[in-house]
DNA sequence: ATAAAACTATCTATCAGTAGATAGATTACA
DNA sequence: TGTAATCTATCTACTGATAGATAGTTTTAT
């Protein structure tokens, strides 16, 4: 059934979010699992293939969850509240940050098709964000200010998880928040 | 001779910084400097030990390039931006993140002594930016402003190298600056 | 309805390559 | 002579990956 293949897929983002990319192996997934390493390779021929699933159902989902949660703001800053609120919960509820900061910053040292991957997702990211700004900003301005969201909120899971303190995270993105007000 | 040594830090830096603790081993790295791999081990028995002098020298030498580049500035806003030029300055010249973004990210799978070592890193650099802030400003805002600015400038490196775009970076600093000056 | 074929999901066993690490010999220099 | 720096050779453990066996299920053909 499927049903491995979620684990498999739960696990595997799992640790990569822990650990990276190239600290998770077939055999440790598996082991978790109870079954063998050979039988991850029956679902994922490479470590690649794994790897691509493994962002393309993140990148659905959190773009996904985002959409929801700002589907209910009406104001700009509404919607740039929602993707806080969506990332500060990520990193609540698992204690990880998020895949792609992970792969992003070991991003020279992957797959090509896996960096790409990752790269298409806080790109979608910075587009989401520069869409959901005031239509009057001009649009250098827009585009400015989404890549100073995007890299505060990722930097932040960063300096966060690395401190072990989510209080670090919301110090950063109350300030974010607090300046784009003004 | 100490030669040895520093062309293996320099390497070591730069691969860590370029892959990843993790993707980075002694065979490889000896492989650059033209010796055995044993003869990494001659000068750092393991793994964690070569690590930590990589981070140690890294931390002394950026925390020592901001301090310089920030001795002539007398404001406040001075003080940040200079800071915030010697982080694009790594990202230009050397086309990598900081260690430490890629060493805060992987922090879960490294060893518990540089695990410490990258956090005291990333704390020595809150507490340098908390310090720049205006005395005027109440503490808590000041630790506020320091994580959003710190975050914004790891998070900036982690996007702008998987998208292979300085000018993301630029953007997102930009954006940064122009808001604490308002 | 039943026999044959194909498919799914797992296993055991194994491969070549690489990891970090160590022991002990060798070289070079002072 | 002694010390510093390097080497060769090797170890054990683990890596991603593959081949081939097996059992259970599903589809197809007669």
């Amino acid at each position: 059934m499927s049903e491995t293949i979620d684990k498999l897929l739960d696990e595997a983002e799992d640790s990569i979010r822990l650990r990276g990319y190239h600290a998770v192996s077939f055999r440790d997934l598996a082991a978790e699992l109870g079954i063998k390493s050979s039988s991850v390779h029956y679902y994922f021929r490479q470590k690649e293939d794994l790897g691509l699933a493994v962002v393309d159902r993140y990148a659905a989902r959190v773009i996904g969850t985002v959409e929801e949660a700002a589907s209910g703001a009406t104001t700009s800053s509404g919607k740039l509240r929602a993707l806080c609120s969506v990332y500060r919960q990520a990193l609540t509820d698992s204690d990880r940050i998020c895949l792609c900061a992970m792969l992003g910053a070991e991003s020279c040292g992957l797959p090509d098709k896996l960096a790409a991957a990752v790269a298409a997702f806080l790109q979608a990211n910075i587009d989401w964000i520069a869409n959901a700004l005031p239509k009057d900003m001009p649009l250098k301005a827009r585009r400015k200010r989404a890549a100073h969201i995007l890299a505060t909120l990722q930097g932040a899971m960063i300096v966060a998880g690395t401190l072990r303190s989510h209080k670090i995270f919301d110090d950063a993105v109350a300030d974010l928040l607090d300046g784009l007000a003004h």
